[in-house]
RNA sequence: GGAGAGGUGUCCGAGUGGUUGAAGGAGCACGCCUGGAAAGCGUGUAAAUGGGCAACCGUUUCCGGGGUUCGAAUCCCCGCCUCUCCGCCA
């Protein structure tokens, strides 16, 4: 959520972020609600003001009684206006809360200006693509051909885009989780958490995939939601809390499983490992000092892409233009990996600077040192890689001639000492 | 699922109808003390919101929502959550 400050004071700042991301949002609506909402609101607060003064009149009981009783009635009436007035201005409260839930994050000026995904800038790469001297399979069907994947299994026990990884397959996803979690708990300087993977509509909200989303969640029968990612119980473990300055910026790391529905991407990406409704991530999300949260995002990044150097997986960053970055950045990168197979990069992570839109939805604080007002944290996130995309860009990347896979050197300790898969027949 | 207890400020914790925005403590800030620190002493320290250039003033807030009352942290109803005991259970 956005300051509505800046819709009464900045309004242009305001329209040019929404002109930018091509959304729409109705602010003059908003400008006539809070309007009259201040109207009502100093009103109300007046007649208050004079139940007031009343009531510690009659308290007071140095009143003669035929005053006392006539003070008294016309208090009552100045209750009944009161009760009326509280109501209209809870409505209002509520259309404008609506309302303001649905304005995307003011972008930062640092993200650059573009039409669609086509003109998001490159930043870096690293590593140079293989030369293969023989024909490439693609990730499906080297996890196929080697056991490691099973798709129609999957399928069968639930339904399409749920996958069953088996063997020596289950054990790389696993030793990946494991040698991410290790990265950035051991050099990366995240204190690993381990969440709820069902959380409730408030911390839905208070990152921003209620009320706009909700399409993309599945939801369970009593009400909960499963996580999409763990941005979500991770950002909202400090929900309504205050924290003190000092201990800016905490920085939290969890392997989970993301339940994403998927709705709309029928079509996209149907074969493979790519596009799931269950995958498994290692998330990073850090709380930071609104002064530092951009060298944060940084070295989030970073930390994110030291996963990929250490796989020795080719790969660039990308600055995610005004129409391309979701709803609660301000600013995002993205980083892809090389897939060999689509002769492309592929999107395996995105780290985000969420500035104070979410910790204002979730209503997550500091205490400035210096004293003075509360002022709200800065929260940034990334995957720290999601996992599946990083198995098959594995699966691609270390394809050998035979058909067999070689295990990433780093990954061979967490695979038993096991250094390639071969293929049996 | 059954029975009971409880949800108050950054934190702990008192408070059952009117100077309670809220005792006391911790924490934090500043000052005194000290060679320096600790301890000790003193002072200060809630948030949101509206008006105002500001000083300042008003309103609201003691889990959430309704109600009673001139007036509610305090009484009544509903909901949510936490804890204890019993039952069930990985």
């Amino acid at each position: 959520m956005i300051d509505i400050k800046l819709i009464r004071q900045d309004i242009d700042t305001v329209r040019k972020s929404i002109h930018d991301r091509k959304a729409r949002v109705d602010l003059e609506e908003i400008q006539a609600l809070d309007s009259s909402r201040r109207d009502i609101l100093f009103e109300i607060d007046n007649l208050k003001m004079k139940r007031n003064e009343n009531s510690a009149a009659v308290g007071k009981g140095n009143l003669a009684p035929d005053e006392k009783g006539k003070l008294i009635t016309q208090t009552k009436e100045l209750g009944e206006k009161i009760k009326q007035g509280d109501q209209k201005i809870r409505e209002l409260e509520e259309a404008i809360s609506g309302k303001m839930q649905l304005i995307p994050n003011i972008l930062n000026e640092s993200t650059p200006l573009g039409d669609s995904e086509e003109d998001n800038p490159e930043i870096r790469r690293f590593g140079e693509p293989r030369i293969f001297d023989f024909p490439v399979m693609d990730h499906a069907d080297i996890g196929t051909a080697l056991d490691l994947l099973d798709f129609p299994r999957g399928v069968k026990l639930a339904q399409s885009r749920f996958t069953l990884l088996k063997g020596a397959g289950a054990r790389l996803e696993r030793a990946l989780i494991n040698f991410m979690l290790d990265t950035h708990t051991g050099q990366n300087g995240y204190q690993e958490i381990f969440p709820p993977l069902l959380v409730n509509q408030n911390a839905m909200r208070g990152t921003g995939q209620l009320p706009k989303f909700e399409e993309d969640l599945f939801k369970t029968t009593t009400g909960l939601y499963l996580i999409p990612s763990a941005e979500v119980p991770l950002t909202n473990i400090y929900n309504d809390e205050i924290l003190r300055e000092e201990e800016l910026p905490i920085c939290f790391t969890a392997y989970t499983p993301c339940f994403r529905s998927e709705a709309g991407s029928y079509g996209k990406d149907t074969k493979g490992y790519i596009r799931q409704h269950q995958f498994n991530k290692v998330e990073l999300v850090k709380f930071a000092h609104p002064d530092q949260s951009f060298d944060e995002l940084e070295k989030l990044v970073r930390n994110a892409e030291m996963i990929l150097e250490l796989l020795e997986l080719p790969y660039r960053v990308i600055s995610l233009c005004s129409a391309d970055i979701g709803f609660s950045a301000a600013k995002c990168y993205d980083l892809e990996v090389w897939l060999p197979s689509e002769n492309r990069y592929r999107e395996i992570s995105s780290c985000s600077n969420c500035t104070d839109f979410q910790a204002r939805r979730a209503n997550i604080r500091f205490k400035p040192k210096e004293g003075g007002k509360n002022r709200f944290v800065h929260t940034l996130n990334g995957s720290g890689l999601a996992v599946g995309r990083t198995l098959a860009a594995i699966l691609e990347n270390y394809q050998t001639k035979e058909g067999g896979l070689i295990v990433p050197k780093v990954l061979v300790p967490y695979m038993g000492g096991l250094t390639e898969i071969l293929r049996n027949h």
